[in-house]
DNA sequence: CACGTTCCGTACAGTACTGTACGGAATGTG
DNA sequence: CACATTCCGTACAGTACTGTACGGAACGTG
């Protein structure tokens, strides 16, 4: 399937999946281009292929994590929704499925934004743009814009801390604790079908 | 004051506050003999006069930041107290002087353990001994085993999460929501003479 | 003021990287 | 089956480190 129609041994897919696995677990400064090429079994000529540079390398593990884990929030903070709590489990899903924000990488990046002045800027403005997107959406049910802004603040932080702690809740502790997150958060209760069409989008993630 | 008798041009501990600042702002990986060699403007040599290796000074670091920040914790939370609020407010003290408890430090320590088996390990065993300490001190108020090893938790994980968002509280935001936060922690409200001695004691603190 | 001790400068290996140059093997295309 | 293209192996510089060897300058002590 990753195969081209060529005899290729490694692509640049195959580079930057065994750098952002390298970058999440050693972080940045051990993203080497020599230990990947042994890694994946080829010289490091095959790199300087695909890429003029480490840099370009960086560059990109940098543009993807931006891509998507700010994608996936913006997209979940967009969708219609008739209340504030249906309008918030949208943006849950986030936090439940792994394929839409990636917990590690985002961690990682945090670790990198401590000793590189360009990445800190790149997330800072993402935190930015992902807690404008939740106050935009908080702001579409009548909070006004003060109120807007600190309970998004409050969402996303509160939800950031509990990944800082390496806690990683199981999908049952997560749909048991579910109602309370969201009264707090919306200061309102969802409705039993809000609740079990969420648990229903969780059940059909694995595990 | 740091100069000895002799015409020492640098110190062991002028070797560790250079590589501790390092660690601190730019990771494990970037705490490199040659790089504070220049910063100190000596030769390398003078390292290897106070450590055998590299590794003797992370090793260092990482002992410093053990009995440092671990201790203040053990030390505030075996502190006689008449209440348990009493109690919790002399743990307190951690959170709000820099010198008890080395935020910055904690988290480039988190860090590293992330990329290191041994330092992951020390790391864990540190987070149990607090926890084990804030345990012991409300079971001694009289809370059971449980509740006092929940209320431990709760108490140090929200403050390590309000440290991992790179918050940030002034002392004056921090003693507007003390009260409530004992509240939180203890289920109970701390009394005004006992609220007034702990802003006795931030007070004493620099800004 | 000899003399040992403390500390550091210089010089030498050795390792682990990065990036470049070049050639060649494998494949798709005319 | 020429022939260009894609990808990678090998070889060559060059840099940034670590650790060692050794000698010497500066001071303390008898």
């Amino acid at each position: 399937m990753s195969s081209s129609s060529t005899r290729t041994r490694v692509t640049r897919e195959d580079w930057l999946r065994a750098a952002r696995a390298a970058l999440v677990d050693e972080g940045v400064d051990r993203v080497k281009v020599a230990l990947l090429a042994t890694q994946l079994g080829v010289a490091r000529s095959s790199f300087y292929w695909y890429f003029a540079e480490r840099e370009d390398l960086l560059a990109a593990l940098l543009e993807d994590w931006e891509a998507h884990n700010t994608h996936s929030i913006q997209q979940r903070a967009a969708r219609p929704a008739a209340t504030i709590t249906e309008a918030l489990l949208h943006v849950f899903e986030c936090w439940a499925d792994p394929d839409l924000f990636d917990a590690p990488l985002e961690f990682a990046v945090r670790d990198w934004a401590r000793r590189d002045d360009v990445v800190r800027e790149r997330l800072a403005a993402a935190d930015a743009a992902r807690i404008a997107a939740l106050a935009t959406q908080h702001r579409r049910f009548g909070y006004e814009r003060k109120e807007a802004l600190v309970r998004a603040r409050v969402q996303y932080h509160s939800q950031l801390g509990l990944y800082a702690m390496g806690r990683r809740e199981s999908h049952a502790e997560r749909l048991r604790l579910l109602p309370t997150y969201v009264r707090v958060f919306a200061g309102i209760d969802a409705s039993p079908e809000e609740l079990r069409s969420f648990e229903r989008y969780v059940r059909t993630l694995g595990s």
